[in-house]
Order: C-alpha cells, then sequence, then structure tokens
DNA sequence: TTTAGGG
DNA sequence: CCCTAAA
C-alpha cells in the first residue's frame, strides 16, 4: 500500500511563483484549496489523491468518502478514492456561494497566506517526487525523510500559522486571515496492521470590518486503513461556511499586474503601432494619456506597408532580401548625391525592432538614421523646403510608418549642428551608415546649403538665396519656398 | 493639426 | 525621442 501524499509535498515545495502560476492555470477557480492539492496530486498520480493502490490487496471493501454533507460510497476496486468526486462536490458547494466583493478580498488574503505559509513550511519536508511512503509490511520502502518517526513509517507534520494582511485593511477597516494547515500522514505498522493517512487540514478566517464576514474551514482527509487482509479507504472534505467563495480572481490579477506591468503595456503599444498602418491616421486609442504620443504625424503608408527589410542598419547585420524583391541597397549612395533620383523605394533598416524590449518603456523604438534615410530627407527638403515636415513625410516617407514628421525635423536639427561642427571628413565616410559623426562630407554639403539657405526656423529669417541657389539637383527650381515671409 | 523649441 | 506651446 502506498501513499503518495508525499507528491503532493512535494509540489508544494515549489518557489511561491512557480505555485502561483500553476493556479493560474488551472481552469476553475473553485475550490481553492482543495482543487489546489488534488491537481498537484493528479500531476503525478493521475487522479488519485492520497492512496495510489493497495499492493497485494485482493480484496477491497468498499469505503465512504464524505464530502461535506453529502455523503458517497465509492467502491474500492482499483480506483480506490476518487477524489474527482470530492471536486465535483465542491464545485456544487461553490454555485451556492455567494459573491462579494469583501469574499474575494478575503480569498486574496488567503492566498496570499496559503502561498507563504504553506509552501514555506511544507518544503522543510523535501521529498522527492517518486517517494512513496510505504507501510504496513514493507517498511523497508518507507521513506520519510526528514520527518519524524521512521522506524513504522510515520510522518506526521502540522502546521499552522497565522498571519495578517495589511494591504487588504482597505475600506472595510481590518483583513484578519489566519490559516492554519496540518498535514498528517502516518502509517502504522502493528501486528499486521497497517495504518496510514493523510489529513490535509485547513483552516482560514478571514475578518474584514464586521465580524463574522469570513470565515472558512476546510478540511481535506484521506486515511486509509489496512488490517492486514482488509483495506479501507477514506476521504472526507467538509467545508464550513459555504458563503465563501474564493476566487482566483483578485490574486492573479495582483500577481499580473505586479510582476510585468510595463511589459504587457509595452506589447500593447508596440502592436498598436503596427496595426496602424491603416491610410489616415492613426486609430485614436483609447487611453489618449501616455500612448498617445506614439506617431503624432501619421503615416500615410502605403505601398509597402510595414517597412521594406533593408539591410542597412546601423547596429545589425544586414539582413537582406527578406520578402521584398525590391530590396536594393544604397550602400554605394554614400557617393556625391545620389540627388534626385531619389524616390528609390524606401530601404528603411530595420534594426531595432519588434523586441519586447524587457525595459518596457514607452519610447518609440530608437530606429538609427541610415545614411539612404537622411539621403532622402535632404532631398525632400531641398524639394518642398524646410518645415515642411508632414510633405516630406508624405511624399518621402510615405513607405516608412515610423519616421514621423517630427522625427523628419529633428532629423534635420541634428543635421544642421552636424554641418555647422563640419567635421565631416573622418575618412570613414564609408558607404555604411552614418552612425555618429560620419556622414559622406558630400551629404554635410548639402546640408550645410540647405541650413544657409534658410535657416531652420524658417520662420524669421527669410532668406535670400532664392535665386541662385543651385540645388544640386533638387529639382531646378529648388524649393518652392513660400518666400512669402 | 502641424511647427517650433526645449528637455 | 518625448513633451508642450503656439499658430
Amino acid at each position: 500500500m502506498q501513499v503518495k501524499v508525499e507528491s503532493s509535498l512535494v509540489h508544494t515545495t515549489m518557489s511561491k511563483a512557480s505555485q502561483v502560476k500553476h493556479e493560474q492555470e488551472e481552469p476553475k477557480d473553485s475550490n481553492f484549496y482543495v482543487d489546489n492539492f488534488l491537481s498537484m496530486d493528479m500531476d503525478n498520480d493521475g487522479k488519485y489523491f492520497g492512496i495510489d493502490e493497495f499492493s497485494n490487496q485482493e480484496d477491497h471493501k468498499p469505503k465512504s468518502a464524505k464530502v461535506g454533507r453529502h455523503s458517497y460510497i465509492t467502491q474500492q476496486g482499483e480506483e480506490d478514492l476518487n477524489l474527482g468526486a470530492l471536486d465535483g462536490i465542491l464545485d456544487e458547494i461553490d454555485e451556492v456561494e455567494g459573491d462579494d466583493a469583501a469574499q474575494s478580498l478575503a480569498a486574496a488574503c488567503k492566498d496570499y497566506l496559503l502561498d507563504l505559509d504553506f509552501t514555506q513550511e511544507i518544503s522543510a519536508l523535501n521529498h522527492r517526487p517518486s517517494d512513496k511512503i510505504r507501510i504496513g509490511n514493507s517498511s523497508s520502502d518507507s521513506h520519510s525523510p526528514r520527518c519524524s518517526g521512521s522506524s513504522n513509517g510515520a510522518v506526521v507534520m502540522s502546521e499552522s500559522s497565522a498571519g495578517t494582511d495589511p494591504e487588504h485593511n482597505g475600506r472595510d477597516g481590518t483583513c484578519k486571515v489566519s490559516v492554519n494547515y496540518e498535514m498528517n500522514v502516518y502509517g502504522r505498522d502493528q501486528h499486521g496492521h497497517a495504518q496510514q493517512s493523510g489529513v490535509i487540514n485547513h483552516l482560514t478566517s478571514s475578518n474584514i470590518g464586521e465580524p463574522n464576514e469570513l470565515w472558512n474551514m476546510t478540511t481535506i482527509r484521506a486515511a486509509v486503513h489496512y488490517d492486514g487482509r482488509n483495506s479501507f479507504a477514506e476521504a472526507s472534505v467538509d467545508d464550513m461556511d459555504l458563503r465563501q467563495k474564493r476566487q482566483r480572481k483578485p490574486t492573479r490579477r495582483y500577481i499580473e499586474e505586479s510582476t510585468e506591468p510595463k511589459l504587457s503595456r509595452s506589447l500593447h503599444t508596440r502592436e498598436k503601432l503596427v496595426n496602424t498602418t491603416s491610410k489616415g491616421q492613426r486609430p485614436r486609442g483609447r487611453p489618449p494619456g501616455p500612448l498617445r504620443s506614439m506617431m503624432p504625424g501619421m503615416m500615410t503608408s502605403l505601398p509597402m506597408e510595414e517597412e521594406s527589410s533593408e539591410g542597412v542598419g546601423i547596429g545589425t547585420s544586414s539582413r537582406a532580401s527578406s520578402e521584398k524583391g525590391l530590396v536594393e541597397k544604397h550602400e554605394n549612395c554614400s557617393e556625391d548625391e545620389l540627388g534626385e533620383s531619389s524616390f528609390e523605394d524606401e530601404s528603411e533598416d530595420e534594426i531595432t525592432r519588434n523586441r519586447p524590449k524587457k525595459s518596457g518603456d514607452r519610447r518609440k523604438q530608437q530606429r538609427m538614421w541610415t545614411l539612404p534615410e537622411v539621403v532622402k530627407l535632404v532631398d525632400g527638403i531641398s524639394e518642398f523646403g524646410v518645415g515642411r515636415w508632414t510633405q516630406i513625410k508624405r511624399l518621402s516617407f510615405a513607405a516608412s510608418p515610423y519616421r514621423t514628421p517630427i522625427d523628419l525635423r529633428d532629423k534635420w536639427r541634428n543635421l544642421l549642428r552636424a554641418s555647422c561642427a563640419l567635421k565631416p571628413n573622418n575618412g570613414t565616410t564609408g558607404p555604411e551608415k552614418n552612425s555618429g559623426r560620419l556622414l559622406p562630407k558630400s551629404l554635410l554639403r548639402r546640408v550645410h546649403e540647405l541650413a544657409s539657405l534658410h535657416p531652420y526656423p524658417r520662420r524669421g529669417a527669410s532668406k535670400s538665396s532664392l535665386l541662385s541657389v543651385g540645388k544640386k539637383g533638387a529639382s531646378g527650381r529648388n524649393l518652392r519656398r513660400r518666400s512669402s515671409a
């Protein structure tokens, strides 16, 4: 005869976190305690709690399993105690129970404490999953590692703990929760008598504000008695105060929140970003607050939607040619101007992309500007004029959803600064990208020209040089300036 | 809604 | 990049 209580114990040694996770995976939230316990057991044994099997027993006697006020008689056959029944019972009970905020609150408290105490205390037992407590004649097999009496394979363990969770003292004042857990497994080998039982006693009381509010006590008991010829199995679950409904909800939500608040938000954000490729404006999200500033401008994306993958990422190797057949490499363009030919289809790099980014802040993405992009920007500015960011965006950067008009402006600002500093030649004007300060000198030159043509803030400074401007190829008639003041 | 500026 | 003010 074997009692597999230990498997339960083993599971309970899981860290708090994993245990919680486990709970979350469970489909039903009812019967937290019982369910939880049983399910843990089931992980290893299938569906039987406590008694795994009766070795050498041919004749089993029907035993009774009592659950709450119900009483069930189960056949002992191969299936010993099927606590699945208990499960069902409890479900019923739960249904009867009411459901209100206070309860969930209490549930949260209990869950909390339960995780805390139960887990930690039981972990002391440190059983191995495969351990079996064998009793009866086969004491040789009995394992009850650092627990207690072992000569006869007895394991006794009981724990009780109480605590209060200040966090839930909220509105109603106090919330007291006490959890009492007790497990008792023992086998006795006396005169051909073997007896073992597993008892789980869980006592919980929650008190919120008013006395009597919540009170719950659950006792699960599974025992097998073997008198040498027959074995009896018995299981009972007593649940007092059925008003109470244990809801995992609070806990789960709490966990989720505390665990990964940012990530989730971040994901949403990103999702939104991707989805908004629709033509017009980005969907005005719901919470205008934080998310709003995603892409002020708009992406009139159309041609290729999303982004074309190009290999010129600064940080990463180019993953040229992904799906678009038109991938072009602009490496060579670093040369003087690729001037007017502009409008080649976009080629954006895609270095930093869809990375969950654990840090999860809500910043956009920080895409490095590639040289082709810069060139495009400059061309665009040449063509439409400084300050016409939205136009430039629309016409020159239509293919890149990111890069808002504001981004263009910012980039331009930076270019101006760079051009002033004018330290182009660092030799490394390589075809690569302009990471940092290495921009093709030609480009800087253009920037400089443009800058002189019309100072950035196209506001107060009207430029005279509207005529002579020989913008490089920038469309013969350079910027159609609204010189009109 | 878009720009300009500043952080 | 983000945010805010001004237009």
